[in-house]
DNA sequence: TCGTTGCTTTCCATGTCGGAAAGAGTGCCT
DNA sequence: AGGCACTCTTTCCGACATGGAAAGCAACGA
């Protein structure tokens, strides 16, 4: 598709484009953290789903998941890392291009 | 996922998003017509993939092909439809808000 | 111990995608 | 007319992604 040239890091990023997936990354982009149920109403999609795509983008190193206890209640917030932020910004960078920003 | 309300336009299109139909459609964004070959060398997809993905944005009433017989070779020109170009501007904007403009 | 909360994992049916190859329409050449 | 080349189209097919439903699991309070 020559979206990203062989030996380069991909500009165009195929674990942050699919909708759920840059939906989840935008709203952390805009945060430091976000607690799951957050980003799972906010992005509209069941437990599973989301935490499969969470887990998807954990594996790519570009979220970071922190389970804590926090009054008696267990929460996971989640947060974008530096590599995830780079990814997230280049991704964008790339759709701007793609789209005549 | 939340991202259309029902009984609204499709704000973000599921028909547009994939990453070679926002490349074909970013490129006839940007012109009046471009032809398949050149579209195709663009986006560096093979004809049948070409071919079957303007199939799917012609069947979503985006594009239209225009085939003509010009020096004596057979020529395909594609180009956006109004609604395509709607539905593609609403769709940039939807990517701009998701991914925080 | 039991029930609840808050994810996680598995199972499954459906859909999408691209490559390869066969098809088909049109015009040129002999 | 027959054959060939050019330009897409369509079909076939295996690989992979995706979401919903449901079972699993760990932690904690009653």
């Amino acid at each position: 598709m020559s979206v990203s040239p062989a030996g380069t890091t991909p500009l165009f990023d195929a674990v942050i484009h699919p909708p759920p997936r840059l939906q989840i990354c935008g709203l952390l982009a805009a945060v430091d953290t976000m607690e799951f149920a957050t980003v799972r109403d906010t992005v509209g999609v069941s437990d599973s789903v989301l935490s499969k795509h969470v887990k998807q983008l954990e594996e790519a190193g570009y979220v970071k998941a922190s389970k804590a206890t926090i009054a008696s209640r267990q929460r996971t917030s989640l947060a974008l890392t530096k590599d995830g932020r780079r990814a997230f910004d280049a991704h964008v960078a790339e759709l701007r291009r793609i789209t005549g920003a």
